[in-house]
DNA sequence: CTTACAATGAAACACGCGTTTAACTCGATA
DNA sequence: TATCGAGTTAAACGCGTGTTTCATTGTAAG
């Protein structure tokens, strides 16, 4: 059995997300990545060639362990009734973003983590994580607003609704830290998920609305 | 006259904007910005000791730069009439915030970028960046949601509103390179800085306006 | 027992970085 | 002219990085 090796080579992945979840791409060292993995530095050019290619297979097996970790509470809940309420289904799509961007520090989730950071600061892996990761959200969120906004509604106003929503709940987590310096350190305790996704749910619901009525005017 | 020595440090702090602006604090090399500057790597360690100093300073003179070129289109308008119209400034604020985002790229503008930039990354000097220069859009906002607002709402409530206008503006730098991979090259160039901070403002008014509603009953 | 080979380990390499040192230039001043 | 000091220059230092080399281990096959 390669039983060893699979080990060293997992501990070695799990360790580079981490890692590159919580410093980014050029921050993460390898020296670390092989510390937490407690293997030999010379461990990454012999499961994965360089850093690079590391970091890629970091970002690929972190999309892989969400979905193999989906229930409960994964991103896409198994109850995602495309025949669904729309309304509901978007309470619960911004829920779940926002619950990402807020509470990724106390319960840390270095997978979501990585996700975020590949969307802020985009790397050589972008484009794969777009397509096959961010690509089915976004066009799920779009199935979602389609049924909300009325029938005339274009393709890119659709999608500026989507960026709406997307930018709303990213917001808190790359800007936290400024957040944080804004605002009293009592009141950032009050931003919990709950009320900020209900803050966003309201404001784009009521976004669809004005554009329901100014489009049958 | 002194006037090579003021030359070298001016051209020291422009080349810094230019380079952190965009490679940011930790991919800008002093090498890099001497070399633009024309200047020996020493001259950093002669007029600001070191490589952060520069930051700190090429920052607020991106601060200053702003100011002094303010007219036309500057970020504070001088005529942005704190008893105007609060409407009006808020239309005005977005499609600020917004043509900063989308048109940062054709019409490089150094000066705004690098205050994305330490938004989106914080560094050492986000705190004095914060305090002086972010901080006081910052509370323009807010004066201008107070008034829009209902008399009743909280603060929290109120900075909520201010997150999701900051949040939908900077969306749309921050994921920027995201964004063309999800949409078409052509929608891309449908959304001019007119329609996105149109479609902005009209949802900002549309959540404020149901919380007017809400609030009153 | 010997061999072969995957896996590991320790050390060094090559490079770029911020920083520092020390020498040099040159105009102002006495 | 001699002196001083601000401005400038070239070279090196110390450090951390990704990467590479080469020796060593452990285990399974011949």
């Amino acid at each position: 059995m390669s039983s060893t090796t699979t080990d060293a080579k997992q501990r070695l992945l799990e360790a580079a997300i981490e890692e590159f979840a919580l410093h980014g791409y050029d921050h993460g060292t390898v020296r670390r990545i092989c510390g937490k993995a407690d293997v030999n530095v010379n461990a990454v050019k012999y499961y994965f060639e360089d850093k690079r290619t590391l970091y890629i297979e970091a970002v690929k097996e972190a999309h892989r362990a969400r979905h193999r970790a989906m229930p409960p509470g994964g991103l896409i809940p198994p109850d995602d009734d495309p025949n669904g309420d729309p309304a509901i289904r978007l309470k619960a799509f911004i829920r779940q973003m926002v619950t990402m961007a807020v509470s990724a520090q106390k319960r840390i989730d270095h997978n979501h983590l990585l996700i975020f950071r590949e969307i802020s600061d985009p790397s050589e892996a972008t484009r794969d994580i777009v397509q096959e990761f961010i690509g089915p959200h976004f066009r799920r969120l779009n199935d979602i607003l389609r049924q909300l906004l009325p029938k005339g509604a274009s393709d890119s106003q659709r999608h500026m609704f989507a960026f709406s929503l997307i930018g709303q709940c990213m917001h808190y987590k790359i800007a936290g830290p400024v957040i944080g310096m804004l605002i009293s350190e009592e009141e950032r305790r009050q931003l919990s998920a709950e009320r900020v996704s209900d803050h966003i749910y309201q404001l784009m619901m009521a976004g669809i609305e004005r554009a329901a009525k100014t489009d049958s005017a």
